[in-house]
DNA sequence: TAGTTATTACAACTAGGTTGCAAATATAAG
DNA sequence: CTTATATTTGCAACCTAGTTGTAATAACTA
C-alpha cells in the first residue's frame, strides 16, 4: 500500500526529487529535512513512494540506500533496469541512461538485477 | 598489507572458502566460526584475504558484505569482473562465470563495478 | 631462546535502519 | 461545517552489521 495522504511529509521529500537530476540518499534526506520530518518518516515514506513506482531505490558501494525518480511512472518493472553511477570523488549517484543486457541463465529464474558503477563523474574527472 | 603470519584464524577462514564453491556472507562465517575466533578477528582477516587478492568481496541485496574466492589469485583487476547471483529462496549466493561488458562512458572514469542478480537458483527454480 | 611485531579477544561504540504505540491530522460521511 | 475513522507522524527504544582502541597473546626472526 503505498502514498494514500497528502502530507507535508510526501510533499517535502517529492520536492527534493524534483529538485534535483540526481539519487538521493537516505542519509542525504535525513541530513536536509531531519529537522521538519522525523527520520522515521521519511524511511516509511520513501517505502512507499517506491512501492506506488514513483522512485526506485539501490545500494550504494557503502551499502547505503540510495533513492531516484523513475522515468516511467508506475511500470519500474522493465523500462527502469538501467545502471547506476556513483562518482568517489563528489559523491554524485546517479542513474545512467543506458539498456543493460541482463544475461540469460538456464535452469535460473531472474527476478532483479542491480549493477552499480563506480567511478569519476564528468566533473570530477578532470 | 595483507596476510603475513599462518594463524589458525586465517587457516580456518580459508577452509570455509576451501569447502564451498558459492560465496560466504560475513554473518554466516560468523555463525559458523564466531565461537572459534572473534568477529573483530573475523572481518578483519576477510579483508587482508581480500588485500592479497585470495577473496573478492560484493554486497548482497540486503547489503551484507560477502566473499568468494577469486579464480586468480592475486589478479582480481580485470579477470574478476563477473556477475553475482543470489538466490531469494535457500539464499545460496555464487560467482557467474560470465563476461560482463561494462558501458563505455563518455567523460568518466569507471573504476568498479558490481552486477548483482536476484532470482531463483537451479535447485529452487522448480 | 629471547626479542620484535603482527595478530587476537574483548568491550565499547557507530551508523543505518526498524518497530510499537500513542498522538496528530487528512479525508470521507453526514 | 462538524464528526467519525483510518492513515500518518513523532518519539523512544531497539536491532544488526560493522568498526575502533587497547592490552594480551602468539608467530616469526635473529
Amino acid at each position: 500500500m503505498g502514498i494514500i495522504r497528502k502530507t507535508e511529509s510526501v510533499e517535502l521529500l517529492l520536492k527534493e526529487f524534483h529538485d534535483t537530476e540526481t539519487a538521493l540518499s537516505t542519509i542525504e534526506l535525513i541530513k536536509r529535512l531531519g529537522k521538519r520530518i522525523n527520520k522515521t518518516t521519511i524511511y516509511r515514506v520513501l517505502s512507499k513512494l517506491e512501492e506506488d513506482g514513483v522512485l526506485h531505490s539501490f545500494l550504494g558501494f557503502d551499502g547505503v540506500k540510495w533513492f531516484a525518480r523513475c522515468k516511467s511512472h508506475n511500470q519500474v518493472q522493465i523500462s527502469d533496469i538501467h545502471p547506476h553511477f556513483q562518482c568517489i570523488s563528489c559523491g554524485k549517484t546517479e542513474c545512467l541512461d543506458i539498456k543493460v543486457d541482463i544475461p540469460k541463465l538456464v535452469n535460473r529464474e531472474v527476478l532483479l538485477s542491480q549493477f552499480i558503477i563506480k567511478g569519476k563523474c564528468n566533473l570530477c574527472v578532470a
